[in-house]
RNA sequence: GCCUCCUUAGCUCAAUUGGUUAGAGCAACUGACUCUUAAUCAGUAGGUUGUCGGUUCGAUUCCGACAGGGGGCACCA
């Protein structure tokens, strides 16, 4: 992409400077709006010949233009939608000149009373309007057309999907269904947070930036503080502070943050994605997966109250259904997973499909056949519960059978939404788990963590017995809003630089 | 990291088996038009076809490298 001027900015330059020759500062300071688009819209009488009383004060951004010699049309868009404008020559007197220096994609304040046209569409009868900001460069505003059942097409827009994503601002402005997908994502994480927040829960920050890194097995981001002379690593999971804090006696508290894993990108991975971690004192699994319940019911009430996505949102039941691991893979499999070697499991994970199954250690071999015969087939959110020892190094085992551990995972449509424990809080297995992963770290194994030695001191002051649970906000707003790739839920996606 | 496809005007897309001057719609510019709405009508301008190199009388087209991107795979317990 390139700054060269050409004809198309050297046009609206050349109408910069006319605008000051004319007086008119094209930049402005502000704007008393008194309606948005879609208020001023409601203003407009039924009957065609009446026009509103009040007089209304609109600003946003000109989306397109028609001008008939003394009489112009345009369309202007906010934040709440988009207003028809009509200017006539014979009601602004001189200023009708200055229109001609105005392009699609300007800013401008507009004052007028509401009218319909013949055709019904409410539109402001402008009195007067301001230059708020002049767009030097052409926004690529496509077409739009009402078709007859109301459905709007728009043709020639911005579809790149590389352009729309390095400029998202561009995309933004021109398409408003990508504006609704992100004011979707806030609505999301604002009803999160008050139902946290209304269960006690406190909102709390922790590091970003962390000496050691853990709470989940994934590659890191490095980097390095100067003035320390050290190396420190942006975080793959916020856990293990959080459980400082329960320690600490903050007995109920959530995050929501960027975590950080060094890995591919692809239609569901970003290197920095946000993630909702809470943790619940004197709480087990079973009272977070009423938590989680409720949680997703009010982030789906949250996204349906957005037009676009009210039909797009899944409807789903609750309670919601409950598959114990081991149960619906041994009744897929025909035989008992825990039973199986390890040659006996790469021979049944090769049956089903399972590709370089030779290559895997046990837990992966598990992991992949419990993916391939159970969680590719839910559709419905389900909570698959009870996973094996060897799967769930973090969870306390399940009472009354120590194969197992009381952790669950939530999934829908064949993905995780979330993970959640009976969080570990016995200091002294919390430090043999440590230690066996610092084996492992000096095997080679980049995901394995080392021994923090800080949280085992938190923990050996006592930590009271504590549900976890992380939920995947982006993947979260996947699900809700049918939306196929994650970077059409991210506002800036990790790209390479131009 | 691997496989594969793509990159042409500000935007969205064409261009015959390799052929001479690379087209169109929208946007832009000039003009006409006082209820239009993909406004309409007449005219104008706008391109190092991603970059570099090769084959050829001739390359948007064929070949190679590089860059960016899309899709898939791997990785992501």
């Amino acid at each position: 992409m390139s700054d060269d001027p050409n004809f198309v900015l050297a046009a609206r330059r050349e109408k910069l400077d006319a605008l000051r020759a004319a007086g008119v500062e094209p930049f402005a300071y502000s704007f008393a709006r008194t309606h948005s688009a879609h208020e001023a819209v409601a203003l407009a009488a039924d009957d065609p010949a009446a026009e509103s009383v009040e007089v209304v004060r609109v600003a946003g951004r000109i989306a397109s233009m028609r001008a008939h010699g003394k009489t112009t049309f345009a369309h202007l868009v906010d934040g709440s939608g988009r207003v028809q404008l009509y200017f006539r020559r014979d009601e602004i007197g001189d200023a009708y000149t200055l229109l001609d220096l105005l392009d699609i994609g300007d800013v401008i304040g507009v004052t007028g009373v509401m009218f319909r046209t013949r055709s019904g569409e409410p539109t402001v009868r402008a009195s007067g309007f301001e230059v708020l900001a002049k767009s030097l460069r052409p926004l690529p505003f496509g077409k739009e057309e009402t078709a007859e059942d109301g459905s709007v097409i728009r043709h020639s827009g911005f579809s790149d999907p590389e352009q729309r994503f390095r400029q998202r601002y561009a995309d933004l402005a021109v398409n408003p269904e990508v504006r609704a997908t992100f004011v979707a994502r806030a609505r999301m994480t604002s009803a999160i947070r008050s139902f946290l927040d209304a269960r006690g829960y406190l909102e709390v920050e922790t590091p970003v930036l962390q000496p050691l890194y853990g709470g989940a097995a994934a590659r890191p981001f490095t980097t390095r503080h100067n003035a320390l002379d050290m190396s420190l690593f942006l975080r793959i999971a916020d856990e293990l502070y959080l459980k400082r804090l329960i320690v600490g006696g903050l007995e109920r508290v959530y995050e929501i943050g960027h975590d950080f894993r060094n890995e591919g990108i692809d239609r569901t991975h970003n290197p920095e994605f946000t993630m909702l971690e809470f943790y619940e004192a004197y709480a087990d699994y079973e009272v977070m997966m009423d938590i989680v319940e409720r949680l997703i019911v009010v982030a789906a009430d949250a996204v349906r109250a957005i037009p676009q996505y009210t039909d797009a949102v899944p409807t789903f039941t609750t309670p919601f259904a409950r598959k114990e691991w081991l149960a619906s893979v041994n009744t897929g499999l025909g035989e008992d997973i825990l039973a199986l070697d390890h040659v006996a499991l790469i021979q049944r994970a090769r049956r089903i499909g399972v590709q370089r199954a030779e290559t895997m250690s046990r837990p992966k071999l598990m992991d992949e056949i419990f993916q391939e015969l159970v969680e590719s087939r839910i559709v419905d959110p389900t909570f698959v519960i009870d996973y094996p020892v060897e799967l769930s190094p973090l969870a306390k085992p399940k009472r009354g059978d120590p194969r197992l551990t009381e952790r669950f995972e939530l999934f829908a449509n064949g993905r995780e939404l979330s993970n959640a424990f009976s969080e570990l809080n016995d200091p002294i297995d919390q430090r043999e788990r440590f230690e066996a992963q610092a084996r492992l770290r000096a095997e080679g194994d980049e995901e394995a963590v080392g021994v923090d030695e800080d949280y085992l001191r938190a923990m050996e002051y006592g930590m009271p017995p504590t549900g976890g649970v992380g939920i995947g906000l982006d993947r979260l707003l996947m699900y809700l809003t049918g939306i196929q790739h994650i970077r059409d839920v991210i506002l800036f996606p990790t790209l390479r630089p131009e």
